[in-house]
DNA sequence: ATAGCTGCAAATGCTTTGCAAGGCC
DNA sequence: GGCCTTGCAAAGCATTTGCAGCTAT
């Protein structure tokens, strides 16, 4: 099982055309071997740090950057300081709950269907669609809370 | 004309209680004296620094950041570093060019409609969606650039 | 009068970079 | 071997904050 994912990582760094490494290994990993994930660097940093022979928060910066450019994260649109990336790196939709700045997927069968043409001499090269959310104190009414755009 | 929109401006900060002041005054007719704008604290810094006796850059954070909390302008979710504030307060939706760093809004006949439900426990709060656009290089054929979500 | 603003400069927080040492091909 | 990466510390931005002085009410 490890075994598989070392070398599916492996391959997905040389496919893009960077050095295989022990941190980019290890971060590849908590990347992407556990389903669709949403990440800040300090955040990866938090986790890497309880592993032996943690990456410098420097390096997890360098290589969460180098793989977005090579398509392997995307960046996320959002609000303030942080910056966030996402494992799914197709056009989808997030919740972001603001409180506890915490970032999920859409479940797909909510997502709907839109077309919309790029301006003359552009083309789109991506789509971010953040829906804020607040918690409700238990008093409101949890009725009728539907976004119309 | 000078007199109508000050008048005006004065009214905006009264009903939002805060206190009216030059600077809060400079600021206000800037942002909405000529239409919907996106910007940032810099840039409205660049503009008022025009002129005569302008707010002070922190002060134009601050101010930025008041109005925002009581509901004048609305912050936008963006990538990376700096913060985008939106005269327009509703939802609707942005066209990024990321290389020149120009934001501006979807025409609303392009707007599609959808309707997505709260996850319990919540409301939500504000709907940010951003369409990145890349300029096409002249060789590049401009046809069917269309999003598809 | 006094609570609330402003401006400056210093502080903070996130991210990038310069450079020397180490690792991959 | 040579080039790419890493790690550390320092630098770089965007933004916030502390505080002394000013101002609207």
């Amino acid at each position: 099982m490890f075994c598989k994912d070392h070398i599916a990582m492996r391959e997905k760094l040389e496919q893009v055309g960077l050095r295989v490494t022990r941190q980019r290994l290890m971060i590849a990993n908590l990347l992407f071997s556990k389903g669709d994930r949403h990440v800040t660097a300090e955040g990866l940093f938090g986790e890497s740090s309880a592993m032996a022979y943690p990456p410098s928060l420097a390096t997890i910066y360098n290589t969460l950057r180098d793989f977005a450019e090579k398509g392997l994260v995307r960046e996320i649109a959002l609000y303030g300081g942080k910056v966030w990336f996402d494992t799914q790196t197709g056009p989808h939709f997030h919740f972001y709950l603001e409180d506890s700045e915490e970032l999920f997927d859409l479940p797909e069968e909510l997502i709907p269907q839109f077309n919309i043409p790029a301006p003359p001499g552009t083309r789109i090269a991506g789509i971010d669609v953040v829906i804020k959310l607040e918690r409700l104190s238990d008093q409101e009414t949890p009725s009728s809370s539907t976004a119309a755009a």
